[in-house]
DNA sequence: GAGGGTACCTAC
DNA sequence: TAAGGTAGGTACCCTC
């Protein structure tokens, strides 16, 4: 799943919740034994647990159709199939590789290759123009930029040539050889040698065509993302010829090959910037001056200056066909999408809604920004979201400006679940320099418990709490279910200041310039209500509180909050409260017989694990609220 | 407080 | 032991 997918939490729970809609039973290892000695229920239960735990993963293997998907590559690369999950990419390529050498006679030097620090130049991303563009943009894509340079000009271990074999050969530079933009390496070209791993490429590419062609013919939506995972793979294992070449510390490094395909890449953007520029112009007849705003390695993204989709998709196909032209076979530019409206907000970060035919937008595409990253809280990513398709798709500024405002309001008046703030990041360092908020919670946490603490690996979530001012974040990161377990207050204003504004401004600058600082100042970052505890709100006015919950007059060496005086009154307060948690422990008694979120049965008496499911915490924190309260009244009770 | 370095995650 | 690549933004820590 880790090397698969992307996803915010790699716990069967939540992993099962995500592809499934279904979630495991929570059964803590410390009870197993009770439910074993208890009763027919309570076995009941634990069976259902271990059923369940052992129907999960293959229930998650069938619908990902992993067995058939590892076969087909197994077939592909020609490796057992083990080997695709307990190993890379490296030995995919050299198993195509084996192959291929062995048809022709070939034998693969075992080489010892010693690791370097160097690397050598990747891809160019043209600087962006930053800013927001209410006309069409179209998008022209190199397809398989990498696989297709190295096909082209034949670059291969077995193509290339050093002094002594073109003096020894008698080879002749442009007739018999080629010359790379990189360090002037040379390669014989393929009519004296085809390569090895063009025709390794060729093999993949072929494949990949014959998987998308299957795809536009498919109707059943999952059949179609399952070719269309079959599609990526092999591109990703075309894509990986190239890695495996410039792997210094893997088995057959060839940097000449690799550094060459790059250099290729960047003369190649670079030349499509430039015939785009020089003949989509008004001197040659056309209505204005094309103009590439941003490239990134193989695309470029054109404002041609029209201002209606059908023109910018028109120009688009005649500069795809025109640049394709000027290089080799199988080199081709492609023209895929318009992104109308388009905001560019920096070097891969951008967004704007995608039309591949001029009538319905296909989706709202956005790359780099918060709404695709795994490091921020839910909030951030969805107030992100929502003002994105506020602003792209329905136009509306001054309702994305409200939405966000109200939001800001709603953090600092503790509003907001306490779901959305927890912030995931991987733990992938056993020792870190320097100290962070997810490692120093990582510490903390195997302190407490250190069965249950985060590893390497792993994915921590945490929430940030209140501290003494001008504490760092890595002392104010906490585990939520610990927040959770004893009211820990939330730093809400960590949440406006180090999640929120930056990500807001960089969204609604390039829109409203100066006027976007109006957001994150004003009204609504007033706190009108005193900050309460995030959670468990319903009893807090106990307990703790040293003065009388009636007149408000201290108290001293009281176990109960109220004064003689006001005893009486209370009673009918207690009353109510009483009520209220009665009522509130029905509702939920009939919530927790299904998961809210994936309608998944739940045993009454059992919590749903996800610690990012809202419901989960709803029902927590009513949990906490009915002990609080039994207890306060079981005290009460007994002092009267 | 500026600026360098590290860590994380993403684009391609 | 085995490990696809480079470019790049952003947040935070640390040092000066």
């Amino acid at each position: 799943m880790q090397r698969e997918h992307k996803l915010r939490s790699y716990s069967l729970n939540s992993v099962c919740a995500h592809f499934l809609g279904e979630q495991k039973e929570e059964v803590h290892h410390s009870i197993i034994t009770d439910l074993q000695n208890g009763n027919d229920e309570t076995r009941r239960r634990l069976a259902i647990y271990c059923l369940k735990d052992a129907y999960l993963p293959q229930r998650l293997m069938d619908k990902l159709m992993c067995l058939i998907n590892y076969m087909e590559m197994a077939r592909v690369t020609g490796v057992p199939f083990n080997y695709l999950l307990s190993r890379g990419q490296q030995i995919k390529v050299i198993s195509q590789l084996f192959r291929k050498a062995f048809e022709q006679d070939l034998v693969i030097p075992a080489v010892k290759v010693e690791g370097t620090d160097e690397q050598f130049e990747g891809a160019t991303v043209i600087e962006p123009e930053k800013g927001f563009y209410n006309v069409p943009i179209t998008t022209l894509d190199f397809s398989s930029l990498y696989p297709s340079i190295m096909i082209a000009h034949n670059l291969c271990y077995t193509t290339l040539l050093d002094n002594k074999e073109i003096e020894n050969l008698n080879l002749k530079a442009e007739v018999d050889y080629i010359t790379t933009p990189y360090n002037s390496a040379r390669f014989v070209k393929p009519n004296l040698r085809k390569g090895l791993l063009p025709t390794i490429l060729e093999d993949l590419l072929a494949a990949r065509k014959k998987a998308k062609a299957e795809l536009k013919k498919e109707t059943d939506p999952f059949k179609k993302a399952v070719l269309d995972g079959r599609q990526l793979a092999l591109k990703t294992s075309a894509n990986s010829v190239y890695g495996f070449t410039g792997a210094t510390a893997g088995k057959l490094p060839c940097i000449e090959i690799s550094a060459s395909v790059t250099a290729y890449g960047r003369q190649m953007i670079e030349r499509t910037k430039q015939e785009v520029e020089s003949r989509f112009c008004i001197a040659n007849g056309y209505k204005h001056n094309a103009h590439v705003i941003y490239g990134d390695t193989d695309s470029v993204m054109i404002k041609f200056g029209v201002n209606n989709l059908i023109e910018a998709m028109e120009l688009g196909r005649e500069a795809a066909g025109y640049v394709t032209e000027k290089f080799l076979n199988p080199i081709k530019l492609e023209f895929e999408k318009v992104y109308f409206p388009y905001l560019l907000i920096n070097k891969k970060r951008y967004a704007g809604l995608y039309w591949t035919n001029p009538n319905n937008w296909d989706k709202l595409d956005t790359k780099g920004i918060e709404t695709v990253r795994r490091d921020n809280c839910l909030l951030v990513q969805n107030v992100v979201e929502t003002c994105l398709r506020k602003i792209l798709i329905d136009r509306d500024v001054s309702g994305a400006e409200e939405y966000a405002k109200k939001t800001i309001s709603d953090l600092l008046q503790n509003k907001i679940d306490m779901s959305q703030l927890v912030i995931t990041k991987a733990l992938s360092k056993q020792d870190y320099s320097a100290k962070q908020p997810h490692s120093c919670l990582a510490e903390r946490m195997h302190k407490r418990d250190p069965g249950s603490a985060p590893t390497l690996g792993d994915r921590v979530a945490y929430v940030i709490i209140k501290a003494a001012k001008n504490s760092p974040a890595y002392e104010k990161s906490e585990d939520p279910i610990y927040v959770l377990e004893n009211n820990i207050p939330i730093d809400t204003n960590y949440y406006l200041e180090n999640q929120l504004s930056k990500p807001l401004m960089r969204i609604f600058e390039p829109i409203l310039g100066n006027k976007s600082n109006s957001l994150l100042s004003g009204d609504h970052t007033r706190v009108t209500k005193n900050t309460t505890p995030t959670v468990g709100g319903l009893m807090k006015f106990a307990v703790k509180t040293p003065t009388c919950l009636g007149c408000k007059t201290p108290l001293t060496g009281n176990d109960i909050p109220v004064c003689k005086h006001c005893k009486p009154k209370l009673g009918e307060l207690f009353q109510k409260q009483l009520d209220v948690v009665n009522s509130l422990e029905i509702h939920f008694a009939r919530l927790w017989t299904q998961c809210q979120r994936c309608q998944g049965s739940l045993h009454q008496d059992v919590l749903c694990s996800s610690r990012d499911c809202p419901i989960w915490y709803m029902r927590k924190k009513a949990q906490k609220d009915v002990a609080d309260a039994t207890g306060i009244l079981e005290r009460f009770n007994h002092a009267w």
